[in-house]
DNA sequence: ATGTGTTGGTTCAATAAATGAACCAATAGT
DNA sequence: ACTATTGGTTCATTTATTGAACCAACACAT
């Protein structure tokens, strides 16, 4: 691993539940020498990517990150793109909807749309999502490679009973992802929460990320399931198109398969 | 200077102007071996801080800053509170109004307010504004510490023929900009571009970044010139206070007794 | 077709930079 | 006054970085 890589990697150590890290802290959470951090630490803060707060003294983020963060929405729209699907799903589904990168081996969020449809709905944090455990985690790792497939194997956390903890669970919910062309996540991340998510490519023609629904397990029934899918076909197809890549034929058939299915639900009621 | 740091150097040579480069552009743009820079664009690359076009396979900026940007204002809010202060100064102005923030030995715009009050006003590209020759950079020059000031000394650009190039001038300019609180930079970045800056403080007690107004110079009279000082001053102070820092006492002196003398401006018409 | 100048990417010996154990000085809590 | 923290520094050892030279692929012009 290079020392750019390792140095960046602090970077992750920061969360919305702890933004401000001390030396040692870091030193202990990477599980690596007190002086390479602080070499790793000064370079970044150099560079603006950090800052100490001049309180605690402890580091945090800097503002070099803003800049760029604007500059790479300039070059390569996401977010702008995402905001009228997303707030039609939301609305649509009078749930909680949300758009989430893939980085690496880790979905991060990207937006994310609440309904006032209801006085109790989800509340998604800024926490990176578990590949093997949300709607959206599913639906990325069953469209990517076999690479971050097998990253993603090592550790499957548990986060509530339904989790599942093993490759062969985890092999089944793919081919079911596969087979549906919807990442189904009930209660496996947090208890109460169920989770539909679909995956979004863009122009590298590999996934990019996912659009999800989390609703409150007690209201999913199969109107409101239906209703969730149908939605997300059309938040991801439009998402899809204006990030520049294309949906796999197989899924694009199987998404259409479903629409088909509108009709005879929609004669049951 | 450490790797990372010329590493992280190379996200600098992106702009909106040139949001992609390739590989050797990036080799002679910061006049390094190729085989480095392309060993230090792959350690950003894995980070997810640049990633390749797949179809020019030219390397442009990634998606991981989007994360770290929102995390940033999370933990230090900076643009929500320059909001309101700058779509004031705007409008009581009728001129464009930008906030920038000082990173290193550069200004780059974090926010900007254009008035609908004029058909013709100022457009404030995303470029890094000049510490020299802009009312932001002048702003902050003189109220900064002498090793950024040293710096800045090196190459005076030239942009326009009232650009101040020799020492002794832009000291000259620092020193009014002391004495009236304000930077002035009339023309000697734009032609025809009339700029005025008050600098801006965070909770580091040094200056943070400024705020500044920018007019066609021939809309500039005693009026507006007043009008511009007067609003900066309530923008300045405000956004050093959200901002957690403290205007300095001769500042903040030298301003008072600006506000000061408005009512006499005020008594003449 | 052959030459010339690009491009992105790779190799490997020479070298310069990263590393980490030990060591400060300064707080904070007991 | 003792102990355990903290952020930060030092320096001999080691390890990763460096860059000249080298590909193969492509483009344009002769």
């Amino acid at each position: 691993m290079s020392t750019v890589t390792k140095a960046l990697e602090l970077l992750n150590y920061f969360s919305s539940e702890t933004p401000e890290l001390g030396l040692s802290e870091f030193a202990r959470a990477a599980a690596r020498d007190k002086a390479t951090v602080y070499r790793h630490l000064s370079a970044l803060e150099k560079s603006g990517f950090i800052e100490k707060n001049p309180r605690t003294s402890h580091y945090r983020l800097g503002p070099a990150v803003l800049p760029l963060s604007r500059l790479r929405e300039a070059t390569v729209p996401r977010a702008v793109s995402v905001k009228q699907p997303l707030a039609i799903l939301a609305q649509t589904t009078g749930e909680t909807a949300h758009v989430s990168l893939l980085q690496g081996a880790k979905l991060v969020t990207l937006a994310r749309q609440t309904s006032q449809a209801h006085s109790t709905g989800v509340v998604v944090n800024e926490k990176t999502l578990p590949l093997h455990a949300s709607g959206s985690g599913l639906a990325v790792l069953a469209f990517s490679g076999d690479t971050l497939r097998q990253q993603s194997y090592a550790p499957l956390a548990r986060f509530t009973e339904h989790t599942v903890t093993t490759p062969q669970d985890l092999e089944e919910r793919l081919t079911n992802t596969r087979k549906t062309g919807f990442g189904i996540a009930n209660q496996t991340f947090e208890t109460g929460v169920h989770g539909i998510g679909a995956p979004v490519f863009d122009d590298s023609d590999t996934v990019a990320g996912a659009i999800a629904v989390a609703a409150p397990a007690y209201r999913i029934n199969a109107r409101l399931d239906h209703t969730i899918k149908s939605q997300l076909i059309i938040a991801a197809r439009s998402i899809t198109a204006h990030w520049g890549g294309r949906v796999p034929t197989k899924l694009d058939d199987v998404w259409d398969e479903h629409s088909k299915a509108a009709s005879e639900i929609g004669a049951n009621e």
